[in-house]
DNA sequence: CATGATAAAGACATAATGTCTGGATTGCAA
DNA sequence: TTGCAATCCAGACATTATGTCTTTATCATG
């Protein structure tokens, strides 16, 4: 049973989350918002935690700029349904309703919550009745 | 950046799945459904994943019965549940609606699966209404 | 009690992941 | 141009997670 990696590590993540705010920047700011400080051996942490984003396609590098600057080329929402189908392949056999209910039940739902729901459910359905919208 | 351990592993879900589906058994009927044969080193290591799950609650062991027995303590329900709020952790700042939302919007729905989710969100409004259902 | 099966404790191997080192390259300023 | 500081790059390193295995003790039953 081998063991199979992760799709974004924990610390590349980190990255990410600063990109999507912040938007493309420089390793050393990345570095010194994430360390505060900037030491030689963080910059070079950052770096390589840069590069392997770029080896998944998580992250496009600028080079004609100096020094290089990163930018997010996955969103928020694509990690998020990546982690959302990865779950259902774990424990629902790939689909992605077992997680809907769960969420529909358990989730603590403020009556506006369910109220946006509702509302965003009814658009869908109109939408499929509808040539081509969107 | 310290690493966190992983929830529920891989091998150790390999256990749970079958305890789920066939329910309480012995550590040589596990290794035989998840290898074929069961060679000593084969029956160690389901052992140990078993241990490693009662030491998480995740399973409860029985040694009254011999060999024992082993029985999954957690529902599939409730490691989907720990799943997603790790998702929302990570990726939604916790908050579960932004799961959701994406669910909503992206899984492919059936015009039925989009009928039973409204009707549950119905159930769900009726419910809080009326005083102590369920 | 002898034997075969199981439990129990811990060692081990591999890989993932976060980190760091050292040298090459670049841009800039004197 | 030359020197310097910052950056890039390639790869090594340290720690830990995780799956696996070895060994020894214990049990149940003939």
């Amino acid at each position: 049973m081998p063991r199979v990696p992760q799709d974004v590590t924990d610390a590349e993540l980190a990255i990410l989350q600063r990109l999507w705010d912040d938007g493309p920047t420089s390793v050393r700011s990345l570095a010194e918002h994430l360390y505060g400080k900037c030491t030689a051996s963080q910059h070079a942490t950052v770096q390589k935690l840069l590069e392997r984003l770029e080896g998944k396609s998580c992250v496009r590098r600028d080079r004609d700029t100096w020094p290089h600057t990163f930018a997010a080329l996955v969103e928020r929402g694509e990690l998020i349904g990546r982690q959302l189908q990865q779950t259902a392949d774990k424990l629902c056999d790939g689909s992605l309703q077992p997680l809907l209910t769960h969420l529909v039940r358990s989730a603590k739902l403020s009556a506006v919550d369910r109220q946006s729901l509702r509302s965003l459910l009814e658009d869908l359905t109109q939408e499929g009745k509808k040539p081509v919208k969107r």
